[in-house]
RNA sequence: CGGAGCGUAGCUCAGCCUGGUAGAGCACUUGCUUUGGGAGCAAGACGUCGCAGGUUCAAUUCCUGUCGCUCCGACCA
């Protein structure tokens, strides 16, 4: 490609709204233009490394064995009702109407249209194990699109749905799409570490996320540096070992002013001084339509996606001011479960046994102190409810945990027979019998991910691009673009050559000053840049430099077969 | 949806408080000079000041509404 035949706009100031450094380096290198919020246009240059990633995800997908589709963006809503997700998933739809005002859903995943495909195709074991996948465009009505591709009103998805005829078969298949993500990811030069994950709204009980460590982030993620323990922050657990290390208090019950005390914070200082570990936290719920009551250390925060585990419905919010009086007699910074009647009390782990702690008296103005839970609270249920902090104890090994964000690029899921079981995909066994299929799902976000590339490489002078992803790999930069020139003429020469052998190189035949290509050579980050100039040629030299390396001189009859062998690497 | 901020030239922004002539830099066009890390000079073109209503002799500026965008929270590849 010459450049002055190409479109690539770079931009020397970033757009004012773009804010991490990826989103601003999409559009100052030219690849993305926004037309709305949360829609994007690829440019030439930003399509093209797109389809490098698609492509390395087609290669691995076929490698692992998987079929490629392509299934309809535009969705019934009968079969989102069939498998009961019509309620729960609909804030995330587009819905359009057709002329005659029958509704249609633009699909945001297709686990239904799969699933319904393979109820009338797939009858026998021995056709099993299927895996499907394609890669395609995707709708959701995102609550807050944001940062680019990162977070898009729509998406580029690969997405994969196997099929099995037992768990075990299932597990075999769910570690095949682990493997290739695990060698896509590296293919593109990313850094992706698979974390253990929540299962959420898909539903399922297994699964992990690909996660690309980076401050910009939307996850946080929980890791161990000694045992290699990686989840996600709302998966993560740590060790509870609290009451071992606090002593017996048997202490009777008893209540004390606290006027003007609503915080875990007021009730740590003088004249009180409860330490924040010996206070409970009572939180009120409203689940289904009911009061619930959560009980955790003062320190503790609640992890809404263990809540919802804990409780198997995610119809649920915080209670308001006057549901929580008319519940327990009291205001928020003076509640308490002690001797509460009727309405159900889920604790934390940390919390069993404990003894000698201070809790709200249910009295606005009171708490109480030396509380026993076993003694003085009715627990309905105890769970893991706490989001994890750093430095808390390792599950496995029990060495300091950590957290840092990161950026969600995959996700593997074993679905189980939740779909096939609603949708019918069901296969006939050795003896005849019908079963359920047992499912997997696997999601990659393509646009995410080449975004993803750029945050975690990138440097003060623009991006900075894997071989195998980047828009052009050889970028050849003439300083002087004069036609009879001995510079441009051997540019041309050498142009020709890397075309006819295949090599993805671009040809900067602007006529600029040279500040101007190496400053945009270097924002667009093309990994080789072979520059021509006057001053290297009359000592018979073209210079060959990485993006972000040293300059090498090469001699110029040598330079085709010396970015042969670079772009081979 | 709750909270915060911003809409003026293709881009980055000033002007608005204190109403009266639409501005800068970059980009663009032409010419000359320059030519190894975003050149200089000169000339030029480019605006429904987001939209609607109100106040006023007069609104980019004040008021009301509305739409859009960005950020923080819930959602997720």
């Amino acid at each position: 490609m010459r450049w002055t035949q190409a479109l690539i706009p770079t931009l020397k100031e970033s757009p004012a709204d773009a804010e991490i450094v990826s989103h601003k380096l999409l559009l100052r290198a030219g690849l993305i233009r926004k037309l709305s919020g949360g829609l994007y246009t690829f440019l030439p240059l930003g399509f093209r490394a797109l389809k490098k990633v698609e492509r390395i995800v087609r290669e691995e997908m076929d490698r692992a064995g998987a079929l490629e589709v392509l299934m309809p963006a535009l969705q019934p809503p009968e079969i989102w009702q069939q498998s009961g997700r019509y309620e729960t998933a609909s804030d995330v739809f587009f819905k359009v109407r057709d002329r005659s005002k029958k509704e249609w859903i633009l699909g945001p995943t297709h686990e239904e249209v799969i699933t319904t495909m393979v109820a009338g195709e797939l009858n026998s074991y021995r056709q099993l194990p299927k895996n499907f996948y394609q890669i395609q465009t995707k709708f959701r009505d995102e609550i807050r699109p944001r940062f680019g591709l990162m977070r898009a009103k729509e998406f580029i998805m690969k997405d994969a749905y196997s099929f099995d005829v037992s768990d075990d078969a299932a597990q075999k298949s769910y570690q095949k799409m682990y493997d290739a993500y695990t060698r896509i990811f590296q293919r593109c030069g990313l850094k992706a570490i698979p974390v253990e994950a929540d299962t959420g709204v898909m539903g399922g009980k297994y699964s992990h996320e690909f996660m690309v460590p980076a401050d910009t982030g939307e996850n946080e993620v929980v890791y161990c540096d000694d045992c290699n323990y990686a989840a996600n922050i709302e998966k993560s657990t740590s060790r509870h070992i609290m009451h071992a290390d606090l002593g017996k208090n048997d202490s009777a019950l008893e209540k004390f002013a606290t006027p003007g005390v609503v915080t875990i914070d007021a009730l740590t200082k003088a004249p009180y001084g409860v330490a924040a570990d010996r206070q409970i936290k009572t939180l009120v719920y409203i689940v289904e339509n009911k009061p619930v009551l959560i009980l955790l250390r003062g320190d503790h925060q609640l992890n809404e996606a263990k809540l919802v585990g804990t409780l198997g419905t995610a119809t649920y919010r915080a209670a308001e001011a006057e549901e929580i009086f008319a519940a327990l007699k009291a205001h928020p910074g003076s509640l308490g479960a002690i001797g509460v009647q009727g309405i159900p009390v889920y604790a934390d782990e940390v919390l069993r046994h404990v003894t000698g702690m201070t809790t709200g008296a249910n009295e606005d103005g009171f708490h109480v102190r030396n509380v026993s839970i076993d003694r003085d609270i009715q627990v309905k249920q105890w769970a893991d409810l706490r989001l994890t902090q750093a430095g808390e104890s390792c599950s496995h090994c029990g060495k300091p945990l950590k957290i840092r964000r990161a950026i969600e690029v995959g996700h593997v899921f074993k679905l189980g027979t939740k779909y096939s079981v609603a949708l019918g995909a069901n296969f006939s066994d050795e003896a005849q019998k019908s079963q359920p299929a047992v499912m997997g799902c696997y999601g990659i976000g393509v646009t995410r991910t080449l975004q993803a590339i750029i945050e975690q490489s990138n440097d003060k002078d623009g991006i900075i691009w894997p071989l195998s992803v980047a828009p052009y790999q050889v970028c050849m930069t003439p300083l002087n673009v004069a036609n009879d020139g001995i510079v441009m003429k051997l540019a041309e020469q050498i142009y020709s050559e890397l075309t006819v052998r295949g090599v993805d190189v671009i040809l900067d035949d602007r006529d600029e000053r040279p500040g101007v290509k190496f400053k945009d050579a270097d924002l667009i980050g093309f990994p080789i840049r072979l520059a021509i100039g006057e001053k290297s040629l009359a000592k018979g030299e073209v210079e060959i430099k990485f993006r972000g390396g040293e300059l090498t001189f090469v001699k110029a009859e040598e330079a085709v077969a010396k970015i042969l062998e670079l772009v081979k690497k």
